[in-house]
DNA sequence: ATACATACC
DNA sequence: AACTGGTATGTAT
């Protein structure tokens, strides 16, 4: 609690810049449970004293004083702000919190679920002994650990070796991808029976709406959540935590306040929801992170309800979308409707690998080759090409550069993105002489699919399924040609000429051979999986065993299969805001606006 | 459009 | 000594 930098950000000027970043250092799961009972104080000195002095650690004082600059300014444009007259931005307030108010949506209840601890609850049903020690899932970094190793100030997101600082007898497990995949799709197939259209926010956390379960089955919310809990306890033997509330953000919050294996429910009730969220730390919040939070609290935001004091500065300091967000924060308001895994279409594909420090035009080409052969599988798997392709390097000071090229044609094979990304690195090699390099990636964005075109194509229909240019082989084939899809003519008349249609004909035939290639590059890739066997995922990450599958749920981003290289996937668009949940909810501002 | 930053697990 | 990886989305320019 000490490290806390709220405490202390006003008035010493110097001993700050150790606080906040002995605060930084804790880590971002620091308000996540289990650490309740711990000595903050004593852990943050001991990850300071194992990271002092390492490169890591100037980094992330430059951070610091970075962001402590910039909170500098943001207090400075608030003082300004004072002493304007900002009754029009209070009244643009005002009215957008009526607003909202009018399209509040009680009727509906909405469950957040979390397993508790996943990966390590997979890896103690294998071995049952490591319930009684503490430890940890991940080598370099913990990416879970179980609750023992967290009375010791060990969290996910921790280097592994600050943790055995903490923790000496701290085990520390690889990462065995395949086993919490299966295991979570157990999950999922209970879960889906209280609402089929659930929605998988990561391996192992999914949002519910319950509402015509409960209805159908005459049982109140908090039974029906008791039940499902209890049945995946007993098929799965795993523990779920689980909040229920009347949308996504406050269930969300909810799950984590009686973590692990335990389930809250905040009523659908206006005034219960306005009193949870006024004391609420911003922080509680999915989309508010260690920066938004250290932001917030330098102009006088502590809690959810400190808000609306606040409101008529919000949108200067913060930016509209922030400010849309913070008043949905405080009204307590969020999404009630969920997506399901096959209506999400992912929007980029990536690889990147950490490893020593790595210089030299020969070696950075070797990396970039192999970090391109990499994605190329990924591609492969997902069936999709990349209109974009971005370069992402880590130099060895931690600093990040990104670079990208729209490429003359979308790419997915390794040579096209070697070839591609290539240029890039090299400018990246004039442009800081003896680039040092700590960690390498490739991305894809822009995507579009290598599915099978419609076979209606065939007989002259051909946009049945997209809007113009989006996606679909047809406009892909167009663009793999390097034409722009627009000069085609040929679809938007309904009637193609012969001319097209051979020339559709001939998209078709370059289809069909993409497809065998697909297919072949898909064998090839199980039978390397199948010898890999379970190598540790840090240098080889495995996928899922079931490559296939993973292909036909390409763009589902089913939350589950496809990589085995993040440890936890995020597939979600709801929780994966940059400074904030700052996204406008569509479905509230669609309503507020009927 | 590009680069960078923040956030999530 | 040693501090992840994949994806999304915000702001600034």
């Amino acid at each position: 609690m000490t490290a806390n930098p709220n405490a202390l950000e006003h008035d010493g000027q110097d001993s700050n810049l150790h606080d906040t970043l002995k605060y930084s250092l804790l880590g971002p799961s620091l308000t996540k449970s289990g650490q309740d009972s711990v000595d903050q104080k004593k852990v943050s000195d001991i990850i300071y004293d194992a990271s002092k002095g390492s490169k890591f650690f100037a980094h992330e004082e430059n951070r610091d004083k970075l962001l402590t600059v910039k909170i500098e300014r943001i207090l400075e444009k608030k003082a300004r702000l004072e002493k304007l007259n900002l009754t029009r931005d209070q009244k643009k307030a005002d009215e957008y919190v009526a607003e909202l108010e009018l399209s509040r949506d009680l009727t509906q209840t909405v469950v957040h679920v979390d397993c508790d601890a996943f990966y390590a609850a997979v890896e103690e049903l294998d071995r049952p002994e490591l319930k009684l020690v503490p430890f940890a899932v991940g080598k370099g970094v913990l990416t879970t650990c179980n609750y023992h190793a967290r009375k010791f100030g060990c969290r996910s997101g921790m280097a592994g070796f600050v943790a055995k600082k903490l923790c000496p007898q701290l085990i520390q497990l690889p990462l065995n991808f395949e086993k919490y995949t299966a295991k979570a799709r157990e999950v999922r197939e209970i879960i889906s029976q209280y609402d089929p259209r659930f929605e998988s926010a990561s391996i192992d956390e999914a949002y519910l709406n319950i509402t015509a379960y409960c209805e159908s089955n005459s049982i109140r919310p908090e039974e029906a959540v008791e039940q499902l809990r209890k049945e995946v306890h007993e098929k799965t033997k795993v523990t779920i935590s689980a909040g229920i509330a009347a949308n996504t953000k406050l269930a969300k919050i909810c799950s984590n306040i009686n973590k692990p294996n335990g389930q809250y429910r905040l009523q659908n009730d206006r005034g219960a929801i306005m009193t949870f969220m006024d004391t609420l730390p911003t922080r509680k919040v999915n989309g508010v992170g260690r920066v938004f939070e250290r932001e917030l609290d330098a102009v006088g935001v502590k809690t959810c309800g400190d808000i609306y004091q606040y409101r008529q500065y919000l949108s200067k300091l913060f930016g509209e979308k922030a400010f849309k967000f913070l008043i949905q924060c405080y009204l307590g308001l969020g999404r009630t409707d969920t997506q399901p895994a096959e209506e999400y279409e992912r929007k980029s594909i990536g690889t990147e690998s950490t490893f020593a420090d790595l210089s030299g035009h020969n070696g950075l080409c070797d990396k970039l080759e192999k970090t391109a052969q990499e994605l190329e599988k990924d591609m492969v798997k997902a069936q999709f090409k990349g209109k974009t392709l971005v370069l992402k390097v880590k130099l060895h000071t931690y600093e990040v550069l990104t670079r990208q090229v729209i490429p003359p044609k979308a790419v997915y094979l390794a040579g096209d993105l070697y070839k591609y990304s290539l240029p890039m690195l090299s400018k990246l090699e004039q442009e800081f002489k003896g680039l040092t390099l700590r960690l390498m990636g490739l991305r894809c964005t822009h995507l579009v699919t290598m599915k099978k075109p419609d076979p209606l194509a065939f007989f002259g229909y051909p946009k049945v399924r997209n809007s113009p240019a989006s996606s679909g082989p047809a406009s892909e084939s167009n663009e793999s040609k390097g034409e722009p899809v627009e000069t085609g003519g040929s679809s938007s008349s309904g009637v193609w000429p012969s001319e097209d249609f051979e020339e559709a004909a001939k998209d078709e035939y370059q289809e069909e051979l993409e497809e065998l290639e697909i297919l072949s590059q898909l064998e090839e890739l199980e039978s390397q999986q199948f010898n890999e066997g379970k190598l540790d995922s840090e240098t080889k990450p495995e996928s899922g065993g079931l490559v296939k599958e993973a292909a036909r749920e390409a763009s589902s981003a089913s939350a589950s299969v496809e990589k085995g290289k993040g440890q936890l996937k995020r597939g979600r668009h709801d929780s994966g805001k940059s400074r904030s949940g700052l996204k406008d909810d569509p479905k509230q501002t669609r309503l507020s606006f009927n």
